[in-house]
DNA sequence: CTGGGGAAGGGGCCC
DNA sequence: TGGGCCCCTTCCCCA
């Protein structure tokens, strides 16, 4: 939602979330966009800076908690939330569109949907900056699209082999490759092949006994997770001003505000991230942009777990497994709804879950699973 | 009811 | 030590 930051916008939105917790009320949104486009595009590099990032409007002393929540009771209840976006690929329709958008970004949308429209390259990656020429017609492309950086060449090239001249510029990744789906240190379930690391000290939290395999990890924990710890006054001295959590250092703390300010905002529909990542994720539910492509049906994604999910869906067995009846599963999820159903089989309980990395004795053999 | 996709958050790793 | 990135997980919604 997108409205005016006035006396009666915040007076109206008061009233309309009373039922509200704050975190969970309709963020207000300075429209920071000119009237008119600029007559000059800028660099696409920057693109994503320039429209949705508000770090220069970052108030870490005065932002209001906002409300992020697009859960269906609250649009029920207001009517003033949109459904929630599907595909726009799949649908050709952006749905998320607060009502009180300006012109221009709607404007900007459609400009978004033009590029969007369903192509028969549904698997080949939504060029990040695409709406560009829709956006300033008659500048020529090269200036749209300047000439990119080296790039590191693909690990399968072929794979790549429908990227278009027009894709977009260095900042725009090519699609991964299946092996890119695996992280470095993880031993992938699908090789069926398990690798037991070397043991590792593990880092504990003297205040809840949690463990962490590194000490960077534990100390993230201590300055942001550890409610424990957070007891522990002795050793804090930086008080938040929203909740009063106590932390040990500045940097902690700033880094809890965030949690309240939510600094990331999208400028589109006025949602708030604590970190940007999650908006640049979020930004991609505008721009329909989908990099992560699926090689076995061509369908495209948004989340890179979200297609490694997907691919589960095109392996015979999946990663996991009820040990009562050996059905096996795409997704956690799913099995935990099978056995809250009821597996009758014996054995089910405790359920096998094959996490990649991690060897469990007492699993089913590994599955076979369509290399990728 | 089941399976799958969309979206978001937390932990781990690396620089 | 902090930030960025990646992966895993979870929740919700929909067909």
């Amino acid at each position: 939602m997108l409205i005016e930051d006035s006396q009666s916008a915040r007076a109206m939105m008061t009233k309309k979330y009373a039922h509200c917790p704050l975190k969970k009320r309709p963020v207000l949104v300075r429209e920071e966009r000119p009237a008119t486009p600029p007559t000059s595009p800028p660099h696409p590099a920057h693109i994503s800076s320039r429209l949705y990032f508000d770090y220069n409007h970052c108030d870490m002393e005065n932002d209001e908690p906002e409300n992020l929540s697009t859960k269906p009771e609250d649009l029920s209840k207001t009517g003033n939330y949109p459904k929630k976006a599907s595909s726009p690929i799949a649908t050709a329709s952006i749905k998320m569109e607060p009502r009180e958008w300006s012109q221009q970004q709607i404007d900007y949308l459609a400009a978004c949907r033009a590029r969007l429209e369903p192509t028969t390259e549904l698997a080949r990656p939504t060029p990040q900056y695409a709406y560009l020429p829709t956006l300033y017609p008659g500048y020529p492309l090269e200036e749209l699209y300047p000439a990119a950086p080296v790039l590191s060449p693909p690990a399968h090239p072929q794979l790549y082999s429908h990227y278009s001249p027009a894709s977009p510029p260095s900042s725009c990744s090519p699609p991964p490759c299946p092996e890119d789906l695996r992280s470095p240190g993880s031993v992938s379930s699908d090789s069926g092949v398990s690798v037991t690391a070397p043991r590792r000290p593990r880092y504990q939290c003297p205040d809840c006994a949690k463990s962490y395999s590194t000490y960077s990890g534990l100390s993230k924990h201590q300055q942001y997770h550890c409610a424990a710890a957070e007891g522990s006054l002795a050793r804090k001295s930086f008080s938040c001003k929203y909740c009063a959590k106590v932390y040990t250092s500045l940097g902690a703390l700033k880094m809890h505000i965030r949690t309240h300010t939510l600094p990331c905002k999208c400028h589109l529909c006025g949602k708030a991230f604590s970190r940007p990542w999650l908006l640049q994720g979020h930004i991609r539910t505008h721009t329909g942009e989908k990099p992560f492509s699926c090689h076995h049906c061509r369908r495209a994604f948004a989340d890179r777990s979200n297609l490694r999910a997907h691919l589960q869906t095109h392996s015979d067995v999946k990663k996991y497994s009820c040990s009562g009846c050996g059905k096996t599963f795409s997704r956690m999820s799913l099995l935990s709804k099978h056995l809250e159903g009821g597996c009758v089989a014996p054995g089910s309980s405790p359920y096998e879950y094959r996490p990649e990395g991690h060897a469990h004795q007492n699993l089913v053999p590994p599955p076979t699973v369509h290399a990728y």
